[in-house]
DNA sequence: CCTAATATTAGACTATATCCAATAGCCTTC
DNA sequence: GAAGGCTATTGGATATAGTCTAATATTAGG
């Protein structure tokens, strides 16, 4: 019972204006990633943990193994398979040269993201305090 | 012919570097423009036209539509059916208490994904001029 | 009457991300 | 040595946001 009702508590709790469908840009945030250092998909999972990313939440595996998969298909990212360290087999990423124009591509394409969420958030609070 | 690789082509002339799968924010832009002035669908989709928030790219009108029964659903905003002009009748929409509260709640949500968005540049800035 | 502008809706699809579950190797500890 | 925990990856189903194409309907202008 006290089921009824569901999705409206949702739309409440979990409303977008409080950030849980946001956009976590993972693509340029992995190729970010890469650009510095040659990683496995479980080490990027940690370095997007300590990111503020996910407004407190965890990042979510399934999500950034696919995206990893999506760019490799795209030829952003390659990856080899390290079978000598201990644990299980792990497929190391490093990025190509179209990755890092991909990620040249993104700075143009956040900086003008920057602009547009910054004029949306001046308007919305001088509607506001009005 | 010359339909093979068609996945390939879109993926280097619309990938995402370049803003094409950038969430457009409608929800909180619609909050905006209501919190302003009661407007019914057509003029919204004027008025989110004028401003730069598409790239370049003409607004969806479909999309935008869908998003204003989702907030009405929601309960963000309400309407009335307007008859009395001339042209095909339209749905005034004017935006309620709780769509007021999401659009606070939206204040902190964007300035907190600026945020973010200003460090994943300075960090791939950094980055690339290296 | 035909067309263009205004105004809204529906179906199918894509992109991004989430939730839940499964698999599989290795290590510690009881 | 069995049990549980950490490392590491994958798959299915679903949710959310947005796009593309098309359809419907009213009215004004030529």
């Amino acid at each position: 019972m006290s089921n009824k009702n569901n999705s409206m508590i949702d739309a409440n709790i979990k409303c977008s204006c409080k950030g849980y469908n946001l956009d976590k840009l993972l693509q340029p945030n992995i190729l970010i990633l890469l650009a510095k250092k040659s990683l496995h998909g479980y080490s990027i999972i940690q370095a997007l943990e300590k990111k503020d990313l996910f407004f407190g939440e965890k990042a979510d595996n399934t999500g950034i193994y696919r995206t990893l998969n999506k760019l490799e298909e795209k030829g952003m990212i390659r990856f080899e398979w390290e079978l000598e360290n201990t644990g299980p087999a792990r497929k190391v990423y490093h990025i190509t040269d179209e990755g890092l124009t991909c990620l040249s591509n993104w700075i143009v394409t956040l900086e003008s993201y920057h602009k547009i969420i910054e004029g949306m958030t001046e308007e919305a609070k001088l509607i506001l305090d009005k």
